[in-house]
DNA sequence: TTTGTGATGTAAGAAAATATAACATATCAT
DNA sequence: ATGATATGTTATATTTTCTTACATCACAAA
């Protein structure tokens, strides 16, 4: 499905991310230094989260506070990895790679907009305005 | 629906903004110079615009490219806003300014957190990760 | 108790992103 | 030709984020 695209789409600054999940940014770069997180960054090397990675943040941070470590995070985000089938099947990945060997991130901005355009046009004309919301079902 | 409070939420900075849509600073700037957008602002003055934001400039960059210029985009939202009923009746805008006046945007974010952490917990036990994007629907 | 480790706070200095303002320019209708 | 509209460009200031280093605090192990 091509909603992981528009998930794992790098979007957000630091400063968004921080009150989203309400953690300092010290600790959102602890988190990616021990590997829980891998945001995107701008050419200037500047952080962009994406929803993913917002959803993780949170999820950390809900374990964080039932007394789970770093270690135990970890642990079980790779359990999860490992054992969950994953909506997206393997074959999904080897063939994204096939497909699109590389889309970088303007590429990927592209395709968001034009989706954007689309869902827009679509209640534009019907409905008050265009609803980018719905872009994400 | 509360689904306005998502859809108007300032998440984004000037440089996603200006990929998301393919337009110049300068466009952007314009465009809210001539009333027809307005971002929120952080502390320092930076300009945060909200998925709505987006979804205007999209429709704003349409219509530029079908010839209309500012003050006939200025006269479409003016008539889109007065004689369309709006899925949300004004009654709610009065409602919300009721029941909650004047919402920053820092009780915002923590609205949409608390909206993200519940539709994490659904599908995170059974699925493999938290999923922000079906929060927008 | 002392020591070590994990998690986070804080401060310094550099670099990137963005702000406003001013001036330039191209198109187009008058 | 003139003037207005829309956008580009440049300069300068400010904010935001980056990395690095050191401080701190809680807790587990020795």
């Amino acid at each position: 499905m091509s909603s992981n695209i528009r998930r794992s789409m790098p979007l957000f600054p630091m400063g968004i991310v921080m009150q989203l999940t309400e953690l300092s940014a010290r600790q959102i770069r602890y988190y990616e230094e021990h590997g829980l997180i891998s945001p995107a960054r701008t050419e200037g090397n500047r952080r962009l989260f994406s929803f993913n990675d917002v959803d993780r943040l949170l999820e950390i941070k809900e374990l964080i506070e039932q007394g789970v470590n770093l270690a135990g995070i970890k642990q079980i985000f790779a359990a999860r990895q490992s054992t969950m089938p994953s909506n997206e099947p393997v074959a999904e990945t080897v063939k994204e790679k096939v497909k699109k060997p590389d889309l970088t991130d303007e590429e990927l901005r592209k395709l968001l907009r034009a989706e954007l355009v689309e869902a827009g046009r679509f209640n534009r004309t019907s409905l008050r305005q265009g609803d980018m919301a719905r872009f994400f079902h």
